[in-house]
DNA sequence: TGACAGGTACATG
DNA sequence: CATGTACCTGTC
């Protein structure tokens, strides 16, 4: 366990958030992620400043550091004068709201699933993509797990076989997308280096991927913060707090961030 | 019972 | 281009 003390950094918001959906709770204060083909154990107290790390410090330094956002000020954000009223309440609220830099090809599969679906069962449909066709391992203390299945292994799976693990209407968006993934056509790497604009057209040639799922994928795999996924819950929050249009320009360079911020709060008072 | 859940593809005008 | 609609499945 190698124990670290952050700022603007809360697990239970995190997870709360709904980015990740292989991060769960296990009680008040600890919660597990699989990502990055690892298994991560993770300990904090609520209203601590101090999280804790059950990895090495090689893996925190080259994995987790940057999975986290931990080397970025989430608190210049909030000294922003446009942010006011709604914003600023729903600023206030998710303090501790990070956003992760998850793997791509794992984020281009889960956001086709979470469409028109809920987290219980995007949760449920990954798991159980993971446990068929992803790599099974063991942690140190002798738990199995399951790795997010690569491109190749999904290969193999047929529409109808989607369909009889409950992926329904997805189910040939993912065949599509896992073919022209193995084909390169787009090419996951050459995405990682485009800016978001490029990005988002290079992944919206995917199938089942729409505006939304596109901003998501720039979001929360590439960093892109301009990036603001609009979906219903955006949507009824633009409706109700700012009918006379959102002050995009204002936040140009974290517009990601604000999404979350008001998707959470919205979220969590609803 | 039917609406709804972090939408998208496809068909129309 | 903009609007309308079908689509799997599980839960309340």
């Amino acid at each position: 366990m190698i124990k670290k003390t952050f700022s603007n950094f809360s697990l239970a918001q995190i997870y709360e958030s709904g980015q990740c959906f292989r991060f769960n709770r296990l009680d008040e204060y600890r919660f597990e992620l699989i990502a990055m083909g690892k298994y991560l154990k993770l300990e904090q107290y609520p209203n601590s400043t101090e999280c804790s790390f059950d990895c090495s410090e090689t893996d925190f330094l080259q994995i987790w550091k940057e999975y986290f956002d931990l080397e970025r000020n989430y608190e210049l954000f909030a000294n922003n004068p446009a942010a006011t009223g709604y914003l600023k309440q729903a600023m206030n609220f998710g303090w501790g709201i990070r956003i992760l830099k998850q793997d791509l090809w794992e984020m281009i599969i889960s956001f086709i699933i979470s469409q028109q679906n809920n987290i219980p069962r995007i949760k449920s449909c990954i798991e159980t993509l993971c446990t068929n066709y992803g790599e099974k391992k063991q942690t140190k203390d002798g738990k199995t797990y399951f790795t997010f299945p690569s491109p190749k292994a999904l290969s193999q799976v047929t529409e109808e076989q989607f369909r009889s693990l409950h992926f329904g209407y997805r189910s040939p968006y993912l065949v599509k997308t896992i073919q022209y993934i193995l084909q390169g056509e787009p090419d996951v790497s050459t995405i990682k280096t485009l800016n978001y604009e490029e990005a988002k057209k290079s992944l919206l040639k995917l199938s089942g991927v729409g505006d939304k799922v596109a901003d998501c994928i720039c979001l929360f795999a590439l960093h892109h913060f301009d990036a603001f996924p609009i979906d219903t819950h955006i949507r009824q929050i633009l409706e109700q707090h700012y009918p006379a249009g959102f002050p995009f320009e204002q936040f140009s360079g974290y517009l990601g961030i604000i999404q979350q911020y008001l998707f959470y709060y919205h979220w969590k008072t609803k």
